[in-house]
DNA sequence: TGCGAACGTTGCGTTTGCTCAAATAAAAAC
DNA sequence: GTTTTTATTTGAGCAAACGCAACGTTCGCA
């Protein structure tokens, strides 16, 4: 049984009462999904919304052609899957668990009832909608006019503040993020971004490994994507 | 003064008695904006929430460099300036009349009244929030995985369903569009938008001359995209 | 502890699409 | 009707980043 305690400091139940919060996560489940693993995947049918309560996940869109476009990193407390909120029946991306992740859900037919209910619940949704739409206006405005360099540099630190961790040596970005995965969130390929993280190392701004990015000297990174 | 008949087909009125159409349109006041006029402009105070009744209006952000990028594009019948609804105190963009333009304005503050009294408005304002989401969503894929070719053709033919008007040799994208504007929309430079068109009008599925485009045949326009 | 798979690095040739530049054409202003 | 402004076209050179390929490294697992 979860702690309402665990819960109710986050911003999404400030408004509710102790009682109200308590009732509104008896309606949930609880749910724990390994590495790797889906939450939902593109295309199926919005059954659930979810609450993040640990661990990061990573949401994915496949071309046609096959191709994999990470669409956004979602952290601790956050809300995810809230496709009903706005309206679709499906899941408009695959939710993967970016490591082993404990999240409550709720099936996306108490929707209507928590339209009613907890209003100030749905506030925050639509809020963390409106966070998002900028998030990815964002996203296309950069790639649509900056450089590789600056694309990936914006990624590090977007990933900086949201996953970082202090470490001896600098800022740790704490889950496991591969070549691969910082070019799928940045249009461009594994190699390259190999090239610049190698660069940057040189450089002594960054410090890589295998599925591992440690920010030494987060200045000279942001000073990079100022060269506009 | 307007009349109700006008409005009370649209889907965002679907749910509404007769009296509470004009009722709520009684509450809003009608606006003309002249071509290249801004209804609001980015980082203002989101005074308003408005729904254009004729017209088209582009979505635009600007960079810190001052580049521009057209987000997209809004035509009749849609809900514009809605920041409010998704948690936002400020326009995330600037909305300019692409042509002679009339909304309907609604002030913001209206907004907390609105989800009281109007909920079935309030659901579709966040379906229209949704569907902007998902389409952003393409066009941050399509700028992460294709070619400009593509993105180029892609933009046409979204802009020809969306404001495609019948003419004698084809469809034409009915208001004034520059290799510019064409270039804003997919992260390339004019330069590039006109050596494409010129290419494609001497394959013959395109027509274009200043400011104006016009799709002889857009199969062939569709096939361009589907090489990947 | 050794094998295989997944991940990362790096060199080289190629290409896409940009920049720069200049000419032309169409519309707007006077 | 002429001038000015704005939009478009096109060429040439160049650079960023990709594709390919080969090799190195780390990890998990038997």
């Amino acid at each position: 049984m979860l702690d309402v305690a665990l819960i109710s400091h986050l911003t999404n139940f400030s408004d509710f009462s102790r009682r109200e919060l308590s009732e509104f996560i008896a309606q949930s489940r609880a749910i724990r999904m390994p590495q790797n693993k889906a939450f939902f995947s593109e295309g199926e049918e919005a059954h659930s919304f979810f609450l993040l309560l640990d661990g990061h996940i990573r949401v994915v869109r496949t071309t046609p052609s096959g191709e994999q476009v990470i669409i956004r990193y979602i952290s601790n407390n956050d809300i995810f899957g809230i496709a009903k909120a706005v309206g679709q029946v499906k899941y408009p991306a695959t939710a993967v668990a970016a490591v082993d992740c404990v999240a409550l859900a709720w099936p996306t037919r108490m929707w209507e009832d928590t339209i009613q209910r907890y209003p100030s619940f749905v506030k925050s949704v639509n809020k963390a909608v409106g966070d998002r739409l900028l998030d990815i206006q964002d996203r296309v405005i950069e790639l649509a006019t900056e450089q590789v360099e600056q694309r990936v540099a914006l990624a590090l630190i977007k990933l900086m503040t949201q996953t970082g961790k202090e470490v001896d040596d600098g800022i740790l970005i704490d889950m496991p993020l591969s070549r691969q995965d910082i070019s799928e969130m940045t249009g461009t390929t594994l190699h390259t971004v190999s090239r610049l993280l190698s660069a940057w190392e040189q450089e002594g701004f960054v410090k890589s490994s295998r599925k591992k990015v440690v920010i030494t000297n987060s200045q000279k990174l942001n000073a990079l994507c100022r060269k506009i």
